[in-house]
DNA sequence: AATGAAAATGACACAAGTGTCATAAATGAG
DNA sequence: CTCATTTATGACACTTGTGTCATTTTCATT
């Protein structure tokens, strides 16, 4: 072994997602990202060949630690409740997602291979916010009358929210409200 | 007067509508934009000097429209059925609207005159939900007890539920079942 | 048919990000 | 201490989109 790395992968990633949120996905190159990190822009291809590969990399990652956060809602008293707090906490995630369409889809494989892992991640978040509604429904507690899907999408959408005009706390509870019992009086 | 226009202003919007869904922002840029018209790229110069000044004149238009469409939903007898109609007939307003952070915003002054402008047009239709929500509550049809900043954001993210797995109007229905009433049974 | 104003166009210089590679710097091992 | 190996770096060629402008094309008017 010789010469101690100067970049680390979360730091790395940490950057990243920075860079993203506050430049989006066309003020997002290997350029700026190198000024970020402190290191020159060519050392950063000793990692990524591709920015598309850093930029999936980091969103598969980003979307395990939801999925895994997600898998401990079934334990909890209010399932759907422990959603929106999730929601709360990973706002920023609807924000990362929405650049996957700029993303070059057949950049390489590895990007391939990421963007695969995404889309399966994906629908892994939704099966597992439709299994705690069914689990609700079989409770009784939750309506049966509308496609699946529908309500899926709906709890989805909530992350979309704006959150800045509130506490984080009374965001969750707020929206929590309006998801289970409606506009209506 | 002399030699007849090749573009007019209403092909242009369209095309410009279609490659940003396409292409989302990074894809879209006066070369490609000039093949899907049919004329040279610096043609395209002789209207619109900078794409973000097209690109967001395109989205003021758009608001105007929809807007100008939400004015309608104080004579309907479901003012809320109403606006969910119009986010069906409007879905693509959202994926538009998504591509403004990429937008850079001190191009121009023309640009930041849209930019003003679009603001207002969403100030305005946020307006108009919570004119709405607030005549429901008088009537009272719909709940008191949340922010209405909160209720609003519920409103405009409802345009987010994806609309492809059913029939536009079976997609009215349920969101609007579930925005009313809620996923409780 | 000639004319001249308006519109379209291709060419050119420019700006910014990409990717590669030879070289330099760092560091643990012997 | 020096050496082998890993990592970092600056330089270079390349690609792609941008913006301008002189020239050409079109067409209503006369």
């Amino acid at each position: 072994m010789s010469r101690k790395k100067t970049i680390d992968q979360a730091q790395l990633f940490h950057e990243t997602e920075q860079l993203i949120l506050e430049s989006g996905y066309a003020g997002f190159h290997f350029k700026a990202l190198s000024e970020k990190m402190g290191v020159a822009r060519s050392t950063i291809y000793n990692y990524y060949t591709k920015k598309e590969e850093l930029i999936t990399a980091y969103m598969v990652h980003l979307l395990e630690k939801v999925v895994e956060n997600m898998g401990q809602a079934e334990m909890e008293e209010q399932p759907v409740k422990y959603l929106i707090h999730l929601w709360s906490r990973y706002a920023h995630m609807h924000q990362m997602l929405q650049i996957m369409p700029y993303i070059d889809q057949h950049a390489t494989p590895q990007v391939q291979e990421n963007i695969k892992k995404m889309f399966a991640m994906f629908t892994e978040m939704k099966l597992k916010i439709e299994r705690t509604l069914v689990k609700g429904q079989e409770r009784g507690e939750l309506r049966t009358d509308i496609q699946m899907k529908t309500m899926v999408g709906l709890v989805m959408a909530t992350i979309q929210v704006p959150i800045n005009h509130t506490s984080q706390s009374q965001w969750v509870e707020e929206v929590y409200q309006l998801l289970m019992t409606g506009l209506k009086n």
